[in-house]
DNA sequence: TTGAAAGCGCTAACAT
DNA sequence: ATGTTAGCGCTTTCAA
């Protein structure tokens, strides 16, 4: 591997000089550029990355951490990764597994190895994880009030409110809910969503329920849907891989959506679109975005501005 | 930062031993050893790994290349990272969009920020690509004869040969087949299995069309099948997601599927159980295991076994 | 405009 | 068993 310090011997010329037109950054006499600039391509010179990260206390990449693997993951890191490609960022994926697991990955970042971290799912308590804040901007899309950590989440209580009114309007006097077993800021206000609108409507029936794990939930939650003598006509679920799993197991036992049961998710996923159901927009591919703007402010002492979206319900068409 | 300097300059050890305890290579007496210990314990001292990596000429890290986001890729990703984390590797998940972006990509191998690269889809000829490999090994699951690329790619003709028997045997004989608008080895063996078929059984009617490409292609398919007045009543789709599109789209019209029109898709993803229709195991889980182990191998001069698997029919539930 | 020298934090060969 | 030293490849004062 050619290194600057080749370049040198061969063309005679400082380590100093070579690096100043390496880098663009200082005065070189355009003779002396040229011929370093036919050293570099005949040696076929790439600058080592490594030794400049060293030099320069920065890797240019951001740690994407998230415990295990959903469908809706993949969205995630592409919007994610994607933006950040954009401003020269490279993603590292870590599927943190456990507490032990995660407070390792965020080391990463006492190790210098990694610039920023953006946390989609937090295992270790807010306070934990905030003290690795001095290493290295943290963000999330999850909801937290913390001095040292970004936080762009999307209340989900006035969608959610609007769209049992909706439900209402529309004759379904008996919806049932599938919230998510992580019992986080939104999980929160999805219930007290639900409490509200039970108590300005008391004649509907609001039934809900959490389920541990991903896999096989909707399958779960659809069985029980299916044993019930008087099931709820609408369902309103937390995430769309969910309820196309819901609505997978409803079809295959030939209960048919959305005549017999109107299926609703949440994200606007690939997967809505695909299969058809309803879903509610809670702009997670903008939150993604924000959440890499305000790393890159943070590391870069920029101020380059946050989109805004709201979250719309997304009908199947 | 505490650094190895000044964990040296607290306890009047030298550097070196502090390294030996740090890395758990060469003797240490018991006595300094805890010293050493409670000093990084108590100025909280975390290594610098990019440091490391200079010296190592190593960052363990490995690179994940695809053109552009597919829901597949999400699942693909998560396969390689997991068995990757588990040997003690990060992996960049990059986007390569055009083959310009992609040799940049492929240049982190040569500037070491990059042990090793996966590409899991490639877009400039191997020739260039590997001209990378005395930087790095790389590894792919597209199918490829080149003396210093890994490909573990899975010969699609026999289980492609397999199911047309079988759709035979079960009353189709008109079958439709959309294929990959990328022409790669594994198109190619289809479009053999399909002519062999032919031949063997002339009276089935074998239709197939390329479609540009992912987004779309299956309600594009579908559009054009009920466009046709004697559509073909089995379908077999070079991709999950795209059969899924394909489905969605035919059961937006009130065709029933699978009675009306059964549709197989490709890969074992999770759609495909989510939606409860046929596809076929091509291994890519362990396509992406192996594609790592060699990696591996390479990197550590090792020999870890791989993993053996044979294509299967799934059939729905 | 250029070069010499120091140093980013770590490891390993060598010497003791 | 431990310390000294050199060096990984690069950038950035500082001095000329």
């Amino acid at each position: 591997m050619t290194t600057i310090y080749d370049l040198a011997k061969k063309t005679g010329i400082s380590k100093s000089t070579i690096s100043r037109v390496v880098s663009g950054n200082g005065y070189v006499s355009e003779e002396k550029r040229k011929i370093i600039l036919d050293a570099m391509h005949e040696m076929n010179y790439i600058p080592n990355q490594v030794a400049k990260n060293l030099r320069s206390k920065r890797t240019n990449t951001i740690g994407f951490l998230i415990n295990d693997y959903m469908p809706l993951v993949g969205e995630l890191i592409n919007s994610f990764t994607q933006i950040a490609s954009k401003y020269g960022y490279s993603v590292n994926l870590y599927f943190t597994k456990n507490s032990k697991k995660e407070l390792h990955t965020l080391d990463l970042l006492t190790s210098k190895r990694l610039d920023a971290v953006f946390i989609a799912l937090r295992l270790n308590s807010w306070d934990t994880i905030s003290s690795y804040a001095k290493f290295g901007p943290i963000a999330t899309w999850q909801r937290v009030e913390h001095p040292h950590i970004y936080s762009n989440y999307i209340d989900h209580y006035p969608i959610y409110y609007k769209i049992l009114e909706r439900l209402n309007n529309e004759g379904y006097d008996h919806v049932g809910h599938i919230l998510s077993p992580i019992r986080n800021g939104n999980t929160q206000a999805r219930i007290k969503a639900i409490e509200d609108f039970s108590q300005k409507y008391p004649d509907s029936i609001q039934t809900f329920d959490f389920y541990d794990g991903q896999n096989g939930v909707g399958h779960d939650a659809a069985e029980k849907w299916l044993k019930n003598s008087n099931p709820p006509k609408a369902m309103l679920i937390f995430t769309d891989y969910v309820a196309a799993d819901f609505i997978a197991t409803l079809r295959r036992h030939h209960v048919r959506v959305p005549e017999d049961c109107l299926v609703i998710g949440s994200d606007n996923s690939e997967i809505a679109s695909l299969m058809n159901f309803p879903t509610i927009d809670l702009c997670f591919r903008n939150q993604m975005h924000n959440g890499f703007i305000y790393l890159y402010n943070q590391l870069n002492d920029t101020h380059l501005p946050y989109e805004h979206e709201e979250p719309h319900f997304i009908e199947s068409y």
